[in-house]
DNA sequence: CCTGTCACG
DNA sequence: GACGTACGTGACAGGG
């Protein structure tokens, strides 16, 4: 039937379906491979409804389901930041698209995409075709980017909510008709498509505007008129961006099809085709309520081997190393590979040389596809001990070869539809990606307990391990011996590094097995997926960039500081009348106390004098010596941890410094970084700060910080939703003066360095949970003092202890606190008693503030690297609140304004805070000079 | 291996 | 009433 007057076409948002499917349903696998199939699940569950629902008098005559394809579309080309702070696909869903498609299909519905244009243009392409042609058209989806097609036999059904919209309908959203929705959209902006807009007019202002003048062209051209001169400026100063806008969100009425209506006209489904289909992804419910429909017969659907949910659990079934297999040759290895392709996922870990991932060879890799069942490949064994001067070079006999193995397995490791499963999966994908093997897509158990238990234990496999499986681990020290005598993985006999090595991977596919259902019920799988699992490319590719250190500069300044010190430690000794270790408090704490008999020693819990910088600075009044130990402490620190060590952990190949950040190591969601760590690079005293000038940009590059701006205290000033602190935010003042202006009646024009730094003390000592205690030792003032102040606080900003208190509560009932995106932080001591109490209060009240900006630093991280692709630049550092990137001098500025735009967009669209979020930037040949 | 100290946010 | 307190980290040196 050609289609024409008395026709109904139906045109189906796919993609919306997927999504919607997706986050509706638990993470569901198919029972016998444990491939991710929730969102297939879901998606057929909502066709198959539609199909059920479309059968009566009024039926479509024609139907499709439209999908996106691809990411990039003729709107990036207009504008690179479009749907720019999307997150990626969440891993588990990737390779459910293709799955939909098919799903499509076997319900013989038409299935179209077109690649370079959004399922949206089709959608109104069709949409106008339909229209001419004299049919009705229904747009089954809930998008508002669509909501401009309605009218003149157009309308829209959100299938969900079992709404029609029309008219009406487009008016109650947008406040206009739909022939003027573009033109709303275009100032309004969005922020999850990331469309601009023009600032500060959301959906309201824009209706008015467009009510008023009629069109959004007549509006640009008479915008002198309008009254509000912020707004008029901004409409005047923002046409460029405007105008774009509405490119932006205007849908392509004229896509270049390969099809017309009439091949989308409405078919039976061939049960022979749909049937079989719903058999494979093993839906049992579905298939028989599908072949009920059609009377057909239901396919019989085997019941697998119970693997998770239903079978002994994973820590029920015992170890047994000795069956773990040596897989020698490729012979050894096909079978394996054949079950890791039949079931979709497998657990990988590497054996290496060292803990180093940057320097450390590979030696072996085990494999594990089900509990018990493991093997381990020996790749890089040597034979002989290490101190055997003839045979320790050579290459132990029986093992595969090392390029041959790879070859094998990189296309396993490689495969979107292969899930591979480790436990701190970012060693062995480094270990990999320096063999030129990309791992991908991953499950991490580390990140998994991480994302479940941060605060209640660590997150290593040992103690992963003993505590959900009540299994203890063979340990690794017996092998490899300790000290001295210690050997590496690759001088481990064969033998025992099967039994080593295979049980790791095992306890790792167990603990997937366990964790995988939890996720969902601790409702922390969102940030699993969202904020630790796509940190392991991001960092892993940091890492492996590096920065680079200037060796000789550090050299000088250790030489400058060797001398310092010597000429420092020879006045000490003088003062002190006798020789004595500097660097020793005990010593120390004996010449100051015994032999110079100064007052006020209080020994610790050892029984050693307390010489501290605090104890020091107030003894540094009474003597010389106490100012000078200070000084020498200084320099010490500075030469032993900074500009020694740091030369040490000069890779020799790249001739950069490789840190190593742990994603689960600190349990409010922040990085922690060590080998070396990278955070705590001096800058608060001008001598430490130089050390900063030792990390540099390679010739012709340039180094560009980006910072938050006091991203606690508006983060805070959010959560306890304090109206003051907000607003002195918003208007851009200097938090901390004005803060002290309102806790001291100090106008702001009067205000001293004094009183604001009294201020920036209470306002820090909140974040942390204040107390009076604390703040009176942080400001030196006595504690009835400190209290005032902190009342005095309390009294100004009374929202504050509201906050404190339902922080409180909220742990107290729960165990755990929340940041504003969802990371759970447990605080098991909340409700003990005496001063651990104390501390558990304290660090519930900062978990949220401190999480939740390491949270958004965390989306900005993931989000960088599209926002930034094609630029020639590179992100190398996070420090908590500041990402360093290395660029080529000309495109500093971009990169800047790219960056700083992800950055300060990083909470939405899941978070829209209610203060402004500011990011300062610099540049520079070095890090000090950039910051 | 633990403690004290001090570097960072 | 006494106790011990700002939150989160990692590295180094000394000392048992």
């Amino acid at each position: 039937m050609a289609f024409g007057k008395g026709c109904h076409l139906h045109l189906i948002d796919g993609s919306a379906f997927i999504f919607r499917a997706y986050h509706a349903l638990p993470p569901l696998t198919r029972k016998s491979d444990g491939l991710p199939i929730g969102a297939v699940a879901g998606f057929c569950n909502m066709i198959f409804r539609y199909v059920e629902d479309n059968a009566g008098p009024d039926a479509p005559t024609h139907v499709a389901v439209i999908f996106d394809k691809g990411s990039h579309t003729f709107r990036n080309d207009l504008y690179d930041q479009y749907k720019a702070n999307r997150d990626a696909m969440p891993e588990d869903l990737r390779p459910q698209i293709p799955l939909t498609r098919r799903a499509t299909e076997a319900f013989n519905i038409a299935c179209k995409e077109l690649a370079g244009y959004e399922a949206d243009d089709m959608i109104a392409t069709l949409a106008r075709q339909a229209r001419e042609a004299g049919g009705n058209v229904t747009i089954i989806s809930s998008d508002k980017d669509l909501m401009q097609l309605v009218g003149d036999g157009v309308e829209m059904l959100d299938a969900m909510k079992n709404r029609r919209i029309d008219r009406e309908g487009v008016f109650e959203k947008f406040g206009v008709y739909p022939e003027r929705v573009v033109d709303v959209q275009a100032l309004a902006g969005d922020s999850v498509d990331n469309v601009p807009g023009a600032p500060g007019i959301g959906i309201k202002t824009a209706a008015l505007l467009i009510n008023e003048f009629g069109s959004l062209e007549e509006l640009l051209d008479r915008a002198e008129e309008i009254k509000q001169p912020k707004r008029r400026q901004t409409l005047i100063e923002k046409r460029e961006q405007i105008e774009m806008s509405k490119r932006l969100v205007l849908l392509d009425e004229n896509t270049p099809l390969d099809f017309t209506i009439d091949d989308l006209e409405v078919q039976d489904p061939d049960p022979d085709v749909l049937m079989p289909f719903l058999a494979e992804m093993e839906f049992r419910t579905l298939t028989k309520r599908v072949a009920d429909r059609f009377g057909a017969e239901a396919p019989v659907i085997e019941e697998p081997k119970p693997v998770v949910e239903d079978g002994p659990s994973p820590a029920d079934i015992p170890f047994e190393p000795e069956t773990y297999a040596c897989v020698r040759s490729a012979d050894d290895l096909a079978p394996w590979i054949d079950q890791i392709l039949e079931r979709g996922y497998v657990a990988v870990d590497t054996e290496t040389t060292g803990l180093n991932d940057m320097t450390a060879e590979l030696v072996g890799i085990s494999l594990c596809v089900e509990p018990g069942q493991a093997c381990y490949i020996p790749l890089a064994h040597r034979a002989g001990a290490a101190d055997d001067l003839f045979g320790d070079d050579a290459r132990a006999e029986g093992q595969m070869g090392f390029d041959q193995a790879l070859e094998i397995l990189k296309p396993i490791l490689e495969d979107e539809a292969i899930l591979k499963i480790g436990q701190n999966m970012k060693y062995d994908a480094k270990i990999f990606a320096r063999l030129n093997i990309d791992v991908a897509p991953i499950d991490d158990t580390m990140l998994m307990s991480y994302a479940m238990h941060a605060g209640l234990h660590g997150h290593g496999m040992d103690i992963l391990s003993e505590r959900y499986l009540g299994h203890t681990p063979i340990p690794i020290k017996p092998l490899l011996g300790s000290g001295k005598s210690a050997i590496t993985f690759d001088r481990v006999p064969i033998d025992e590094a099967v039994r080593y090595a295979a049980e790791d991977a095992d306890i790792t596919l167990r603990l997937w097995q366990l964790f995988k259902p939890q996720l969902h019920r601790a409702q922390v799988t969102r940030v699993y997926e969202r904020l630790e699992r796509p940190m392991v490319p991001v960092l892993t590719r940091m890492e492996r960039a590096g920065v680079k250190v200037d060796r000789d500069t550090l050299s000088r300044m250790s030489g400058a500081f060797a001398q310092k010190m010597a000429q420092l430690e020879e006045e000490i000794h003088e003062l002190a009348g006798r020789k004595f270790n500097v660097g020793s408090p005990k010593q120390l704490g004996e010449i100051l106390f015994d032999e110079m008999g100064l007052e006020g020693g209080k020994r610790g819990k050892t029984g050693a004098y307390a010489t501290g910088a605090d104890v020091l600075e107030d003894l540094a009044t009474l003597h010389d010596l106490p100012g000078r130990v200070l000084d020498w402490r200084q320099i010490s620190k500075l030469k032993s941890t900074y500009t020694d060590a740091l030369q040490t952990h000069i890779h020799p190949e790249t001739g950069r410094v490789h840190t190593c950040y742990s994603i689960a190591g600190a349990s409010t969601g922040r990085l922690a970084s060590t080998d070396p760590n990278l955070q705590n690079i001096p800058i608060r005293t001008e001598e430490g700060r130089r050390i900063r000038e030792a990390f540099v940009a390679e010739p012709g590059k340039t180094l560009v910080s980006l910072d938050y701006s006091q991203i606690e205290l508006r983060i805070l000033a959010h959560i306890a939703d304090i109206d003051a602190l907000k607003e002195a935010f918003r208007e851009g003042q200097d938090i901390h003066a004005a803060t002290a202006s309102e806790m001291f009646n100090v106008p702001l024009e009067e205000m001293t360095p004094d009183i604001r730094r009294q201020a920036k003390a209470i306002n820090f000592g909140v974040i942390y949970g204040i107390s009076a205690f604390g703040l009176a030792r942080n400001l030196r003032i006595p504690r009835e003092e400190a209290k005032g102040f902190i009342d005095r606080y309390f009294e100004r900003f009374p929202g504050i202890r509201d906050y404190m208190d339902a922080t409180k509560s909220f742990a107290k009932e729960h165990d755990y606190v929340e940041t504003l995106f969802g990371r759970r932080i447990h605080t098991p001591e909340i409700n003990a008693r005496g001063p651990r109490a104390g501390f558990a209060q304290r660090a519930a009240i900062n978990a949220p503030i401190q999480g939740t900006a390491a949270d958004i630093i965390r989306r900005a991280m993931i989000r960088m690297e599209r926002a930034i692709e094609g630029l020639p630049a590179t992100m190398l550092l996070q420090v908590h609140d500041e990402l360093l990137f290395e660029v080529d001098e000309g495109a500093a500025e971009d990169l800047i304004s790219r960056a700083r735009e992800v950055m300060e967009g990083a909470a939405e669209p899941v978070v829209k805070l209610d203060v402004p979020i500011i990011v300062d930037a610099g540049q520079g040949a070095n890090w000090a000079e950039a910051h």
